[in-house]
DNA sequence: AATGAATGAGAATTCATTCAT
DNA sequence: TATGAATGAATTCTCATTCAT
């Protein structure tokens, strides 16, 4: 019961320095945003944390990043695919960027701004998403036959190009979300906008 | 002959600095590449470096920046634009923002890099696009019918999704140019592709 | 206890970080004494004297400046003064100014010269010396009928004066010290002196 | 004829440059004033400045003491000095020392913040004050009876003192000038107090 | 476990001074 | 002689990280 307890502190805790450090990096950017100021701001000592985050801002994003990977992409829709629901898919995929997008618009703005300015970072980000999309492409070369004649490494790169360019536009420079009237205006443009480049991706 | 020599010498030492610190920045990332840094690797003092970018990393991206804009965008293109040939307009417009990533690849990525850390860079660049389109608009607007009907806000800000859009898939995590065989492929595929989105655009 | 150390050693701290600068001050002068050089003869690390510190020199000296400001003026001396013990005020005040200068004579004089190279802090150093005498100029001409006659401005000039003339008599140059045999030969030059000066200034 | 133009032109450039530098002091106090600013404002090559003066700043104040030095003390007065005109040596010492803080109100507060922040320029000053003194002091000693009594070494403090004290007056925080309506009552009040402080000084 | 004072390497920036032209 | 571009040591200041309490 008071181990209970202690848990949900620490995860409070956690939480409001994931909070913090992501809104003080959208008020202020990336390198301006010190680990000292985190502590300040979110009335949590310095020591604590370092405590949870021992390698400090690489950490936070690091595991902030590895928490909402596994909430957003690790899910097993993909394997379920075939011919006749490759739209449904598409769909589904994006309306799930699309709501990460709304609910975590601070946190991942945050974490793209923080890997621009960390190539360790970025790489770890590439490599990871690389081998997502590899499981996910492997499996649906076993299992769908028009993916079988697609070669292994053209398909992740295709879904690598589709996943940028989704991401891209929801948060490049952020002028997208006030261009359309309603969000499943933007969802419909998004998914025939993927179903239109897969033609001239996956003949080229 | 020898003030040539000067002014060679200083052009030189400023392409220099450039070219030197946009390498670091692609290499370590913008926060790790200090001043004394690229002085060190430039083989330039530190003191030449503050004489001709007073306010350090952040002149350096900013004149850069404005050099690149002006070198880039400032053409009257637009200005010639009519019924017949927004298609051709189109094709052309991004066959220059493709030219300019192929030649200074590095340089715009290292910019699309510090931008992300530096808010105040960020809207920098930011009204420097609106200014550039909101003009394009504005003359658009008095010399072609179909725009007029368009008000000049709505124009501006398609506008600059276009850019953000070609610029998102020619930088944003570098995975396109491997999906297309040919450049005139990728130019075609953007052309197309921006045709796609205007029609959602202007009519929504 | 724990928290008395502390709090024992942050003082001692500052202190030492006033007592090394006023002597490296004292010692090579205000602009050649850097803070690295204070840290090392302190031999505390830099970062803690932008702790307590954070603008660095100017406010080591401001905020030597406030404190030794209300040691040695914030006080009441003045409200009691009547016309029969003006001059056991000056001499009292004169005695004050004379301990001060014993007993802090190496601050007192780094407070001076780092005053001279800084505009920022002698404008902020006249402006405190103006509010004080202020305060005790209109107390005085609430409460004393020779007082009342004089104009408030007058008033504050000539303690202004007075207090200027004793401390460049006790600061400029350093040499009277060695003039008087005994220190109460000199209180009482400086006491004649003022009540000497005090006939043309009131009158004229 | 040329030659003669050309020590013109330099003269012109040296007086530019003391001009220019302590202006600046004035407005920027001494450690704020580089020597490349000063090229700046003057409009004369930094090049030029350290063809003038080698030493840079120090050279600068040192030169320009030295010349102020010859121009204000450097005559015979005190030769002719005896009983019946003490009074006038002293009001004429006085007025000297008064139309040279009038003329150069500028220049010898430069002079004086510069000094604070520089011991050498200090050290150098007071001994130049200290020979020139011991100079006279040996003369009026030969010359005069009243001051063969007075030992030579006091003789010279007390010459110290006085110098010291009007500078200080004329000198100190700036706020004497205001409280004199005219000239000639602050001379007046200057030489009185000299005298009167004469009394205290030579017999102690 | 939690705290936050303390550390010091390293980044940004200045400025006296030199030297090729 | 005059110039001012170039230099780099020295300075100010920041911030990730440690560790005694």
């Amino acid at each position: 019961m008071s181990s209970k307890k202690f848990s949900r502190n620490k995860q409070e805790k956690i939480d409001m320095i994931y909070k913090t450090f992501f809104n003080l990096i959208l008020k202020q950017g990336y390198h301006k945003t010190s680990t000292n100021h985190v502590a300040k701001s979110a009335k949590i000592s310095i020591g604590t944390i370092y405590k949870y985050f021992p390698k400090g801002k690489e950490d936070i994003i690091r595991k902030y990043f590895e928490e909402s990977m596994e909430t957003m992409l690790d899910r097993d829709d993909l394997i379920n695919l075939n011919n006749d629901n490759i739209r449904d898919f598409l769909n589904h995929f994006i309306l799930e960027l699309f709501k990460n997008h709304e609910e975590n618009k601070g946190y991942n703005l945050a974490f793209r701004s923080a890997i621009q300015s960390d190539n360790t970072l970025h790489n770890g980000h590439k490599e990871k998403i690389f081998n997502f999309f590899k499981d996910r492409a492997q499996k649906l070369r076993k299992t769908n036959k028009n993916f079988k004649e697609i070669p292994e490494e053209r398909l992740i790169e295709v879904f690598i190009f589709i996943y940028n360019l989704i991401n891209a536009i929801l948060y490049h420079h952020l002028s997208i979300m006030e261009l359309f009237d309603t969000d499943d205006k933007l969802i419909e443009y998004l998914s025939d906008l993927v179903v239109f480049s897969l033609k001239y991706l996956i003949k080229s």
